[in-house]
DNA sequence: TGCCAGGCCGGGT
DNA sequence: ACCCGGCATGGC
């Protein structure tokens, strides 16, 4: 897949190493993030469901419920019903889908690596892929999180600030989809497990930050000595 | 007060 | 193949 459609967007042609530019700004800029915020793979997985279309500090507080429960752990957390479950997560939001999520996510674990998330990790990478994306809840952002901060393969997260980012300044085109974004990513940096976690936590910094959507400006941005 | 947040699904064109 | 409403809480 090579980017058909709006071509003459595409900064590579007089830049060619402008993905690993950006990246060394934002860390200047940020400094390192050291993501993901959790303290187990299990934990990243449940955060990565709760953080659908969601603000961070809702799901610390849902989780924060879960680990007070002892409830941070497959088996464990597969125990609890449903409807109790949605009850704990109520913080982030949209807690009676988020609980099933949960809970389709928690019985692929437990029915294919036995609540084992390092049997999950010794898969190769695009099987297990295709097999996550299976699950109902569970769509690219999300299953790549997994991926790459709970079970290390070296896949890059696109979400909303990834495609703000760059697309507002014209590095990717504003009707590019997830899939073309993340062969970009791919296609342009070596393709390191570190790198990509810093990467993403920077490009999620700098849309907290700067970035943001009822400012197009973006006049303190880092980025902008790029386009000046 | 209203908009936004680290999406995804299902039904309708 | 897109487009859109629904899902829901808490922060600014």
């Amino acid at each position: 897949m090579t980017l058909p459609r709006e071509q003459k967007y595409f900064i590579l042609r007089t830049k060619p190493k402008i993905f690993e530019e950006i990246f060394e700004k934002l860390l200047t800029h940020f400094g390192p993030q050291g993501w993901w915020p959790g303290e187990t793979p299990f934990e990243v997985c449940v955060g990565a469901i709760l953080t659908q279309n969601t603000n961070w500090k809702n799901v610390e507080r849902a989780i924060q419920n879960l680990k007070e429960k002892g409830l941070l752990s497959p088996w464990e957390l597969s125990q609890i019903p449903l409807r109790a479950l949605a009850e704990l997560i109520k913080p982030c939001g949209f807690y009676n889908l988020k609980a099933k999520r949960l809970k389709n996510f928690l019985e692929f674990l437990i029915e294919h690596y036995q609540g084992d998330l390092q049997k999950m990790e010794a898969e190769e990478r695009e099987i297990l892929r295709e097999k996550l994306l299976q699950i109902k809840g569970l769509g690219k952002e999300t299953v790549d999180s997994i991926l790459l901060y709970a079970l290390n393969k070296p896949i890059f997260v696109v979400d909303a600030y990834t495609h703000r980012i760059f697309s507002r300044h014209k590095i990717i085109p504003e009707i590019a989809t997830y899939d073309e974004i993340q062969e970009l990513f791919h296609q342009n940096l070596k393709e390191e497990v570190d790198l990509f976690k810093e990467y993403h936590a920077l490009i999620v910094a700098c849309g907290k930050n700067y970035c943001k959507k009822n400012t197009p400006q973006c006049s303190a941005c880092p980025l902008n000595v790029f386009f000046s």
